[in-house]
RNA sequence: UGGGGUGUAGCCAAGCGGUAAGGCACGGGACUUUGACUCCCGCAUUCGCAGGUUCGAACCCUGCCACCCCAG
């Protein structure tokens, strides 16, 4: 008897080609789409549904049975809550990170279990070895493994990721050429089983708006705000401001809850936007917690950012992140994954920045 | 109701008789499994209004209107 494989299929390409390749390997492969939203988007079109139909006719092509699962109430309560919750305090989180540790690999794969199968699959761009590291993918340009740092060793060994040593092209091209009619779709993009929102019309449905003033540094007022969790760090647009100032950009540089104000700069090289250092609270190691305390690494401070050579110590408060070169709008909420070459070693929640 | 100044897109702003720069904002797209950033494209048949001069005016002339400043 074969080895059963449960793939978590979006319907996308990237995991109808990890379904076809383990069932090409000689797998027992079972497809299995989660459904972990229930709401459609502010089009009226629910892209669940013609994602779960893409799904069925890939299964079929390959030959593979599959299921529709929902953990819409998991997804609620371990990860959009906590998504709120963050926005309440202005903070900017990073609910796919979450939805990676306590949907796809905890929920998903215990359902997986339970269905038979020696492990799971998804179609994620890493790679994992033996040890069950977690490895970045060999496309470096979709190289995913930015949301993945909050997995455990544990979780890893029981997943595969067919398409981690394909780059993109070949993916599609794979598809193409073995009549898959996922083949030309478009990446999905936004956040995971949510999808592209207008975000702040998205947040607007789910926390109430506290407008307040706008100002510069100096504390004069530039316009209003619609509501200080409607807005990042670094962010630009949106702010409606312009022909004021020398005429440059106006970027977000602090959310002053105290005051409910939102404060901004000017230019794009504004110094208030970059800082060195930050703080991180729930640490996390994929293996073990490192033996040193203090150690040089890279690390990622957002998705697709190339590696940035820091310094990390840890303390008993967390983990203290310093960048040899100043980094962009630090933003509390947001992720910093640390990796050693290609291994990705876990990361932390930016917590505070802090200003030199 | 004396004098001076200014009125160009939502904002700032070039233009000075030859057929409306640019920036910001905004909209669309690209990129992207978070939020952002970034990049690309678009954005005044029209220059406060009405006449006049001219082959031709946002630019010259006249009148009116609005706002600002200085005097009373």
């Amino acid at each position: 008897m074969n080895e059963r494989i449960v793939v978590g299929m979006s319907g996308g390409v990237d995991s109808s080609v990890a379904a076809l390749l383990l069932k090409e390997q000689g797998y027992d492969v079972v497809g299995v789409f989660m459904k972990n939203w229930e709401e459609q988007d502010e089009s009226g079109t629910c892209t669940a549904e013609s994602d779960w139909r893409d799904v069925q006719a890939v299964c079929d092509e390959i030959g593979i049975p599959y299921y529709s699962v929902n953990f819409a109430k998991e997804y609620y309560d371990r990860v959009f809550s906590y998504f709120l919750d963050e926005y309440k305090k202005g903070r900017t989180p990073n609910p796919d990170v979450l939805c990676n540790r306590e949907i796809k690999f905890k929920a998903f794969l215990d359902f997986a279990m339970k269905l038979g199968a020696a492990k799971m699959a998804t179609g994620h761009f890493v790679q994992t070895n033996e040890q069950g590291q977690l490895l970045k993918g060999a496309d470096p340009n979709k190289d995913q493994s930015y949301f993945l740092y909050m997995l455990k060793k544990q979780q890893l060994q029981k997943a595969l990721f067919p398409v981690g040593a394909m780059c993109k092209d070949e993916v599609r091209d794979y598809a193409k050429r073995k009549g898959l009619l996922t083949f030309a779709k478009k990446d999905s993009t936004g956040v995971c089983f949510i999808g592209e929102r207008h975000f702040k019309t998205f947040l607007q449905q789910f926390l109430p708006a506290t407008p307040g003033d706008m100002v510069a540094i100096d504390g004069q007022k530039l316009g209003r705000h619609d509501g200080l969790m409607y807005y990042t760090l670094g962010q630009r647009k949106g702010l409606g401001i312009g022909g004021c100032g020398d005429g440059r950009s106006w970027f977000v540089v602090e959310k002053d809850l105290e005051r409910n104000q939102l404060v901004v700069a000017q230019g794009e090289d504004h110094e208030l936007l970059y800082a060195n250092g930050a703080m991180g609270v729930d640490v996390t190691w994929i293996g073990d917690t490192p033996e040193e305390n203090t150690f040089d690494c890279s690390a990622k401070f957002r998705y697709r950012q190339k590696d940035q050579k820091v310094r990390v110590t840890l303390n008993g408060e967390g983990l203290l992140v310093n960048a040899y070169e100043p980094q962009r709008a630090l933003t509390p909420g947001q992720s910093i994954v640390l990796y050693d070459g290609d291994q990705c070693l876990g990361g932390t929640i930016l917590n505070n920045v802090l200003k030199k």
